[in-house]
Parts: C-alpha cells; structure tokens; sequence
RNA sequence: GCCCGAAUAGCUCAGCUGGUCAGAGCAACCGCCUUGUAAGCGGUAGGUCGUCGGUUCGAAUCCGACUUCGGGCUCCA
C-alpha cells in the first residue's frame, strides 16, 4: 500500500500515503485537536481519502472547544458511571463557555460528590484514554446500550432531526456511532453513543473544572422526567480557563442585585412578596433621573402623556383577548361587589377585577374615546405604567425578571402609509436614548411569525414583517433573525445591547399590532371621508425601568456616571475647620441643582474617603487649609487620581458641565 | 410550576456529629481624637437563629410543611 493520495491541506495541495490520517498531517502542531474534511469535523484519526481538503481545527477556536468540551463531558460520564453505576446516560452536549451531561440517578448529586467527580475525571485524563469512532448499525446500537433507556430513545428519534436541544450531538442524521474510551492497553474502558468528533486522547483536556449541579427536563419538556445535569467548563488552557472564572467573577462583583444593598438603592422585602421591589432614596433619585429625561425626549418627540388605572374589570381583558392567552401569567381575579341573601344565594352577581399585566388596552380606550381624524395621526401616547404580572416562582429574578414593573410603554397610532417612516423615526428615537444612558453596543433581532400562533392575515405580516427588516436594515446594525419569536398578535424588532463586560441584554422592544386595532374596531376618518383602521405600534425602551435599573447598575459596576448618580458630590474636609467652607462649595454646587453633601462625622478625612469610595461617589471635593487660603478645593475621583487647589468656581464648573453633558467619568 | 441548595444582628459571615452556641468584623449610637487622598481609639446597643409544627429530658443544630432567596429546567405577551 505504497499508493500515493492528493489531499489539499489548508489551501496547499499535497501528496501522501495512502491510508494516511489527519493526525499525520498536523503531528507537529499539538495545537491541532480535530480537523475540517469538506466542512464536516472529524476525529484526527479520520483516515484521508483521494482529494479530500483539510483543514486544521485548533483547540482554541471555537469548533476546537466545542469538541474539547464535548470530550470533556464524556470524561464527566465515564467518571458518574464508575461511581454511580446505576447512573444512565442523558445527554451530554457542549454548550456556551463549557459543556453539562445529564443523568438519571436515584440520588441528586451533591457538592461534595462533584469533588470525588473531579478526581475521577483527573485519573481518567492521566490515563491516556484514545477516543475511538465505531460505526455501528441501529441493532448493534440497542444491544450495545440495552441498559440505557435515554441513549435508545435517541437511537429511535434518529433523522428526526434536532427536535431536542443537544439530541444532535449524540445522534446525527447519518449513521450512529459509539465511542469507545480505550485505555493503553487496548482495553476499553467506556464507551458513549455519540457523533463526535472528538479529542484524539483524554490527556488532550488541558484544564476542566465542574461548576454546578441541577435539574433538568429530559428532552427539554416540562412533561418528562427531570434529570441531574453537571454543569462543567473545559479550556484549552489553564490561564484561559483562569482567565473565565475571572469573568464570572467580575460579573458577581456587578451583579446590581449585591450592589443594590450596598449601595442602598433598592430592597425586596419578604413581607410585600416575591418579586416586588422597593426603591430607597438613592435608588429612587437613580430612577427619577432616568424617567426625568426620558419624558423631556419624549416630549421632544411629540409624544403625549397618558395616566391610566392599575386594575380593571375582566371585560377589557377579554375583548382585548389577553385572558384567552395569558390568564395565567396575570394576578387571579379579586371578585368584587358580590351580595348574598340570608341563605347564601347570590342576590347580585359580582364583578372579576384584574391587575393589569399590560398597558395597551388601556391606551386604545383613550384613543377610542372619540372619534379620529388621519390629520392627528400619529398619536404617541406615553405613560409609565405599572404592571404585574404572575411570573412563575422559580423565575423571579433580582429586578430583571419581577411580578410588578413600570414600563415605559408607549402606543402609536398611525396610518398604514405612515407606518414606515414612524418606525424609522423610532429605531432611531430608541438607539439614541439608549446612548444617552450609556449603552452604544448594539444588534437588532426580528422576530417574526409562529406559524402554530398567531392572528391575521399573512399579507398584513408579510407587509409588515418587511417594513421592519427594511428599517431595520437602513440602521446599519446587525440583523439577527428570530422565527417564530413573534407574539401572536404581530412582528417585532428587538434592540440587543451589549454592556461593559460583553453581555447581551435584550432593552427595546418594537413591535406591530394588528390584533387590537381589529378587536377594538379602532377607526380613523381618512382625508378620503373613508373609515379606516390605524395600525398599531407597541414600544418600550428600557423595556421595564426595574430591570433597566439593574441592568445599568450591573454595566457602570454601581459607579453611574455622575448624572446618575445617587450622590454626585461628597465634601471632605481634612479637619473641622474647613467644613464651613466646603459647606459654601456645596451650596454653589446646590444653586446647580447638584447632589452634594459635606461628610461632617467624626470619621478622619482618611476614612471620609474610604466611605465615599465605597459608595462610588464620582467626585470628592477635599478641602484643607491650602485650599481654604486659596479658595479652591482638591478633586479626588473615583479612579483614585486626584487634582489640587483647584479654584471653586472652575470645580462648580466642571462638575456642572459633566452632569450636564451626561458623560461618564 | 419542577429539581437541588440555602436562610443566624442592618451587611458579610463563625457556630463540627443536638447539652454555657447565641458569636466576630463592618454599619448604627455615645465619647475621646483630628491637617492632605481607601479603615484612629474606646464604649453602648442589636438576633424569639425565616415562619409554623414535630422528634427529644433538651433543637440555631434532627424531621415535615410553608415563606423567601440562589443555581438550573420550563416559561418570559
């Protein structure tokens, strides 16, 4: 077999032996875990075949550590089935930043257990075990893994295609396969029905760590059996796996739930119930400012102020179809004004009222409270309006995900032939607000029609579902398709924001509604004399100002910029004797409607500082008897640099023009 | 809603297998002290150990239910 074969080998033509394999191609890069045939990952071991290109895959990229940590959580397998035995084998996926495995086990795992886990996995990767590919037909597979229900579940569903989360990774639409872990003796010892690829040996992991256990739905669907899922990641180095952990770590530093106690912007307290938050004065300034300027833009850009009540009777939510498809995400009814005779029988029927989940029905009342002219289209209604809704108890979150939220929820009414250009105008409206806050990282998501739910026409969607890809495309931002997310009732775009440290959040939504115009029969005398239907459009910026709150909170790490901030100025004086004068600076300060208090406590100036810092205060003024002489103050800023002697009228000024200006410092 | 875990002073946490175990630091309050960029010193006060029930001679500690929180799953108009 001396026979000659021509591969293309990263754009290189090559010849090599016939039987050749990948490994043979990259022997001398360690680097190089698994390579790209003709678009398809495969094992290193892949024998190479006439013509084939190939391409390297290094562990660092990102197929390179989907497939080290999809080896990785076979290493988790192989360690649970030694010691559990009785475990069986749910799936075992990699996912972003590490990979999970779930199992059925007759004991939920325990911290501790996914120590002696850890351990396991160690000695299995200091074993050197070989990930071996063997093709097998579907009758060998179910003989072969005769004690694992889970696995011949998946052999049945085999070219079903994906319809469970991770099912692909262990069964593709080809062939089935089973890797064999093979010790140096040639013995094996595990074996996993899976498509692979994989890493050539276990001793390929170069750095793990286990980071959670938790439960899990079989196949995704509430109607399953839960299993226990081990959450685990896997890096292709130690430093970058450090370098992970440090990120997660930073996000427990921001995480505005901590720094809402800490710095005493906002509390849940047990006694109101789950989800429901409280604002203490700092937080309420934090939010008083963000709802100040928003209503100035909104002003600006011709909206109007609407007030509407929190509770309603039932009707209104069953015209606008809401208790038909979200009754049980809303408040159960409080049943009103019932009366009984002596012997119990209802004398007066009574009424169901209902918190109101949602604002619009609301809003299309005001509309509908007299006739419409096509000369007062578009109408903007704006209103920060308070709604609740029943959110399951095991997603409550912090104050990203609550049961009671003010949004700041606007409804445009506008003619079909407008529609266009409002909503132009309002992706625009939407990204500069945004920016004003501090977010500039964007990407946009359409999320169009689920064929299973929805109403109307599919003209009316297809025309509007167009509108917005148009508009959305004219941004100039990144489009993100997303089928099947719309609500039933109509398209939408989604603004996605990125913050400090990479996190995607999802603020504004924008969306169109052809349901309620339809359902309240809203109307508009057009120019024509004619009787048209307006069309309506749902949008809120910050999405709820709870969670948008908490997600600026977690992007600035508590340190606001100084418009946002709870306590703008803190004036420290080095002894006593200089408080009077700081106490003019503040007062100078206060003319400019600046935050500013003077720490007179007993503390020293040196704790004053640590104090202030503490609370991420963006400006300390010092004051000492250089400065009094000179009638000037001592900036210090939160980053710990400091400016001396500076004159008090260009201190006033400076931190008048940075809350002005709304920039960070 | 489901699985697992947790709940001790305002905050962060100690308190091992039931018997001086109700503690510490910070914060608060009261004194004393005070001159240059992240903690001066001393003292005082604070908790029915989430709630309710059970086991026990005895429960912060063991068991159960509930409440709330955390991590996931499912969900998110």
């Amino acid at each position: 077999m001396s026979d000659q074969i021509r591969i293309v080998v990263a754009g290189a033509e090559r010849q090599v032996d016939a039987g050749a394999t990948a490994a043979d191609l990259f022997a001398d890069d360690p680097t190089v875990i698994a390579a790209r045939i003709g678009g398809d990952l495969v094992d290193l071991a892949r024998a190479l075949r006439d013509g084939d290109k190939v391409e390297p895959v290094e562990i660092s990229s990102d197929d390179g550590r989907a497939i080290l940590r999809h080896s990785t959580a076979h290493v988790l397998a192989q360690a649970v089935q030694e010691l559990f035995g009785d475990a069986k084998l749910g799936i075992g996926p990699p996912v972003e930043n590490g990979f999970y495995y779930d199992f059925d086990v007759a004991e939920p795992f325990t911290p501790e257990d996914l120590k002696h886990l850890e351990k396991q996995m160690q000695r299995i990767i200091k074993e050197r075990q070989q990930f071996v590919r063997r093709p097998v037909s579907d009758d060998e597979a179910r003989a072969e893994l005769a004690d694992e229900p889970y696995k011949l579940e998946l052999i049945g569903l085999k070219g079903g295609a994906g319809d469970a989360e991770g099912a692909s990774v262990e069964v593709g639409a080809g062939e089935l396969t089973i890797y064999d872990n093979v010790r140096r003796g040639g013995e094996v010892a595990w074996k996993d029905l899976c498509r692979g690829p994989h890493l050539p040996t276990t001793k390929n992991i170069p750095a793990f760590k286990l980071m959670r256990v938790a439960g899990a739905y079989w196949r995704g669907s509430e109607k399953n059996p839960q299993l226990q899922r081990i959450y685990g990641t896997a890096w292709e180095s130690k430093e970058a796996q450090q370098e992970y952990l440090d990120r997660l770590a930073e996000a427990e530093r921001r995480d505005h739930r901590k720094l809402g106690t800490e710095l005493d912007l906002f509390s849940f307290p047990e006694e109101i119930g789950s989800g429901l938050a409280v604002f203490h004065p700092k937080g309420g300034v934090l939010r008083k400012e963000m709802e100040d300027y928003s209503r100035r833009r909104h002003e600006d850009a011709g909206y109007e102020f609407v007030y509407t009540p929190h509770i309603t009777k039932a009707n209104l939510f069953e015209i606008s179809g809401h208790l038909d498809w979200y009754a049980e995400g809303m408040y159960p009814p409080m049943h009103m004004d019932e009366e009984r005779d002596a012997d119990g029988n209802v004398r007066k029927a009574g009424q169901d009222y209902y918190l109101k989940p949602m604002n619009c029905p609301f809003h299309i009342l005001i509309y509908r409270s007299r006739g419409r002219s096509y000369r007062e289209l578009p109408l903007r209604m704006f209103e920060f309006g308070s709604v609740y809704r029943y959110e399951k108890s095991g997603v409550v979150h912090g104050l990203t995900r609550v049961r009671g939220m003010t949004q700041d929820d606007a409804h445009i009414f506008t003619t079909a032939e407008r529609m266009r250009e409002e909503l132009a105008d309002l992706l625009i409206f939407v990204l500069d607000l945004l920016k004003d806050y501090g977010l500039d990282d964007f990407y946009l998501e359409l999320s169009t029609k689920n064929p299973d739910k929805y109403v109307g026409e599919d003209e009316v969607w297809d025309r509007a579902t167009d509108t917005l890809r148009e508009v959305a495309t004219a941004s100039g931002l990144e489009l993100v398709p997303d089928p099947g997310g719309a609500a039933f009732y109509g398209p939408k775009i989604s603004v996605q924001a990125k913050d400090a440290i990479g996190r995607t959040w999802q603020m504004s939504t924008i969306q169109l509604d052809f349901n309620l115009p339809e359902l309240f029969e809203l109307e508009y005398t057009a120019a024509d004399g004619s009787r048209q239907r307006p069309i309506m459009i749902h949008r809120a910026l910050f999405g709820s100002i709870e969670r948008f709150v908490g997600v600026l909170t977690e992007h600035y790490a508590g340190a606001f910029p100084p418009w946002l901030s709870p306590v703008q100025v803190v004036g420290i004086p080095i002894a006593d004797d200089h408080v009077p004068h700081l106490d003019q600076v503040a007062a100078k300060l206060r003319e400019h409607g600046v935050r500013v208090e003077v720490d007179t406590s007993d503390d020293r100036m040196q704790k004053k500082i640590r104090t202030a810092q503490k609370q991420k205060v963006p400006y300390m003024l010092l004051a000492g008897d250089d400065d009094v002489s000179k009638g000037a103050v001592s900036f210090r800023y939160r980053d710990g640099s400091q400016k001396n002697g500076v004159p008090v009228d260009d201190a006033v000024a400076e931190i008048v023009d940075a809350v002005r200006r709304r920039v960070q410092i």
